[in-house]
DNA sequence: CTGAAAGCGCTTACAG
DNA sequence: CTGAAAGCGCTTACAG
């Protein structure tokens, strides 16, 4: 076995001190050109590069930033974390993953974990609902933001969307078209800042229409599968539904694939709409009325946002990020029961 | 701000010295009852958690490994991914994500950049193409599994799926069925073992079945939309067609949306295949026929794998996973042309 | 059972 | 421009 080559294999090799292969590498301008040569040579033929630990030990700095997302294991929550990481590596930081589900009121184990372990600073799904977690992370100053979410008063900052704006823009729109008897499938509540948005946009939409009675909320967790069951008892226990307005594009195509079994045609028996706009939505038969959601972009102004708090120790601004009323042939006003 | 507590502060506070505080911790038996709660209390109180640099440092453990994966953005690395960190994390290791794409005959920089930065072990995906990588890991004897491929013969042990069998295991069953013409849509190739595995069985089968001239290879990049656009050529330059054979459900779905605005039916006019089985596989229309893929468990038997490889420096074994044919009805025999 | 001390591999203030 | 030395925060062999 090669032993891993240290500062002082390569001070030797190159008749220096270890102090000047150290500026070699951090600060080159102050070794003289023919001395720095030389040891950059040397440093390459033995494949040298400083041992992380002792590096960040002394620095104080780790390189590393924690990433917190409910799951990979799905979609849109991947490729939120793939522009993240990303553009992370391309500045020469690594990134920590820790999976923690959905429910955000206990993140002081996973925040304190993360941080224990190095992290210096964090990128967190959703809003924090955990105390602990905010004190711990406000005591210690470490850089945070959230994502998913945009939350204007919160005082750890968020780079995300509206999702109370989202959800109330397209439950409006199923209102002017005549819609009475709506159903919400929403993802996973507790803890989850998103989904309560949601579905209280969902309720105040119906409130505001008069037909908050008729407005149901069914929660389950995502997947396909469910999808189609939930679209099952809805069919035989709210059968005057005409609009279902699934929190997740993965319960849509549940629904939609279900609603052929039913016989029922969307959209002219039923309207259905989806969320986050992922790549199949278009494709479903009948395409998909959903909300394009800003995955890219949130991994990707989080990581900026975080990479220069870290360097500046700068209050990171929140942002707001835009999403998309999709409308695609999957809505039309209501048939007339 | 709050200063991270270190071993003195306890020390100090405990009225004991630091290797007392570190014992109480690390050889707990060692330190006498009393003094041990003391300890304990006291770091309790000040939130005390080591310096995982220092640690790292003086053990010569980082306790992290390293995960190169071609991308997030495609739920069966994604789902692999996550069973892997999952069990990771359950053992106390943190988890190092890096995307690479799926090209690996650059895999030194990469596998150097997790190496340098920490990673005690590496799990990769796909076969290693990049010798200077190989010659690394080797040296350096970094524990290292490959997955999604079972290799029987390298030299770095893999935790994956016989592309070949699986390929043709499928491959053979539509030649049984009657088909002549058939089209096999796959990945990116490149420095890709996977691929190029199942284009061989793609190949061999056709050419023991004597239909090597009519059996076509398409190659793109993973994306719904890439699979319809190649149905649209299918139609145009092969007409004679009555076999698609997808290396991804995901190419399989844009395929078999294509086929409506073709209006061409699935099975009777054209046989679609799928790989992967991704769950909204049973739910497209027609369902379809797929290789169901150990994901979850390849993920979780490589981390298993490394865990113990990382502890007992024992070589790790090859484990050659099960696949599954999956027949549902978007495969038929062809129609008689 | 406990403490003083060495040392893991770096970087940088200090002196020259 | 260069080197000797201190010190980052731990753990553990050694001595008691």
């Amino acid at each position: 076995m090669k032993p891993k080559t240290k500062v002082s294999d390569v001070a030797h090799r190159a008749r220096v001190s270890v102090a000047t292969v150290s500026r070699t590498f951090n600060t080159p301008a102050a070794v003289r050109e023919n001395v720095r040569k030389r040891v950059i040579a040397v440093a390459q033929s033995l494949g040298y590069s400083p041992n992380p630990a002792a590096k960040a030990l002394r620095m104080q700095r780790t390189n590393i930033v924690g990433a917190v997302v409910p799951t990979l294991d799905y979609a849109i929550y991947a490729q939120m974390l793939n522009s993240f990481q990303t553009a992370l590596s391309a500045s020469g930081y690594m990134v920590f993953v820790l999976t923690v589900g959905f429910d955000n009121t206990h993140l002081y184990e996973p925040v304190r974990l993360l941080v224990d372990r190095g992290a210096e600073a964090l990128l967190i799904v959703g809003r924090i609902e955990d105390d602990r977690a905010r004190t711990f992370l406000a005591e210690r100053r470490i850089p945070t933001v959230t994502t998913y979410s945009y939350q204007a008063d919160d005082p750890i900052p968020s780079i995300g969307f509206d999702n109370y704006a989202a959800t109330r823009q397209l439950a409006d729109y199923l209102v002017r078209l005549g819609h009475r008897h709506m159903v919400m499938i929403s993802g996973p509540t507790r803890g989850n800042d998103r989904q309560q948005s949601r579905i209280r946009a969902f309720r105040e939409a119906a409130a505001e229409a008069g037909i908050a009675k008729t407005a149901q909320v069914i929660e389950r967790t995502y997947s396909l599968r469910e999808g189609a069951a939930v679209m099952r008892s809805i069919h035989a226990d709210f059968p005057a539904t005409t609009a279902v307005m699934c929190n997740s594009d993965v319960f849509a195509f549940g629904v939609l694939s279900e609603c052929k079994n039913l016989r029922l045609h969307v959209p002219e028996d039923l309207t259905v709409t989806g969320f986050d706009n992922q790549d199949f939505a278009g494709l479903l038969d009948p395409p998909l009325t959903t909300i394009a959601v800003p995955a890219t972009e949130m991994g990707a102004r989080s990581a900026e946002a975080l990479l220069n708090a870290v360097k500046t120790r700068q209050r990171i601004a929140s942002a707001r990020l835009e999403t998309n009323l999709i409308v695609r042939s999957s809505t039309a006003s209501p048939p007339s029961r």
